[in-house]
DNA sequence: AACATATGTAACAGTTAGTGTTACTATTAC
DNA sequence: GTAATAGTAACACTAACTGTTACATATGTT
């Protein structure tokens, strides 16, 4: 459903945002996430256009969250990041002379919305604030072995 | 979670099969399909491995069932034909030195998995006879206005 | 005012997956 | 032997993603 990273990208940079809580440049994110500052300007972009971060220019600017990572769940994350079609009907259409072929466009389609639904259904049930406690839980565990 | 048109057009292919309950060449299909010969012999291949369709070599041969319309769950049809990852992690590793890069991955994947599982469980509850169902029914409606 | 720092964004290259096409080989029925 | 068919390689084209450089614009500091 998700052909790009992007949306891993964004949920990494929401969650650093919360653990850090305070404003980040893209310079500092891109180092931890490991990749360009542009393309983390660019995700920053579509999630600052959800309202779930904001940006500010300038020296002493940079990214910082909307609203508590309490209040952020992952569906707000998806939908501002991945384009909107992941279900693919092929463009071209099925001939209209063929009993099948004539009618199962719409039939897919409506499978196509239950998996959709069942997607957005999970990612709703997990917010960023889950991520970052699931994230702290590992660095309890994994700092047990040192 | 589906980037392409496979999965769609392989649903086709078999309620197609399913409907004329017999064998038919990629190129009878192709025509319902609307698309090249060759791309449904592609599709074909998948569906063949995952034992959905069996398919003859030579004149007079084609694809056929392999099973009963309702022996086969769009899942099987999914897994024969969409490659695996469909939830991307970056190939770039985060960086080890942050809290959050450092222990991001294992807790993405871990979502990730939730939304596949649930995507699986969708289309396990449809069957390729259910998907027959559903454009005989709308064949019946449509000719009301006739 | 000058400067350093930062976002926003355009432009470009490289990669990958999907799609469509032609061409050819191997197989099979008649 | 011939026609019809699957299987598959090779190629071109497209679209999306990723990464990079470059630069205009904005803003805090001195």
């Amino acid at each position: 459903m998700i052909a790009s990273s992007k949306f891993g990208v964004a949920v990494h940079i929401l969650a650093l945002l919360a653990m850090e809580n305070r404003s980040l440049s893209s310079t500092f994110i891109a180092r931890s996430v490991n990749t360009n500052p542009v393309v983390i300007r660019r995700i920053l972009g579509g999630l600052a256009q959800a309202r779930l971060v904001t940006t500010q220019l300038g020296s002493e600017g940079g990214a910082k969250l909307a609203r508590a990572c309490e209040e952020i769940s992952l569906l707000e994350v998806y939908q501002a990041v991945e384009q909107s079609e992941h279900f693919g009907l092929t463009t071209n259409q099925p001939s209209p002379y063929c009993p099948c072929g004539s009618n199962i466009r719409p039939v897919l389609a409506g499978v196509f919305d239950r998996v959709e639904k069942a997607v957005e259904t999970t990612l709703d049930e997990v917010s960023i604030a889950q991520v970052v406690k699931d994230i702290e839980l590992r660095r309890a565990t994994a700092n047990l072995g040192q």
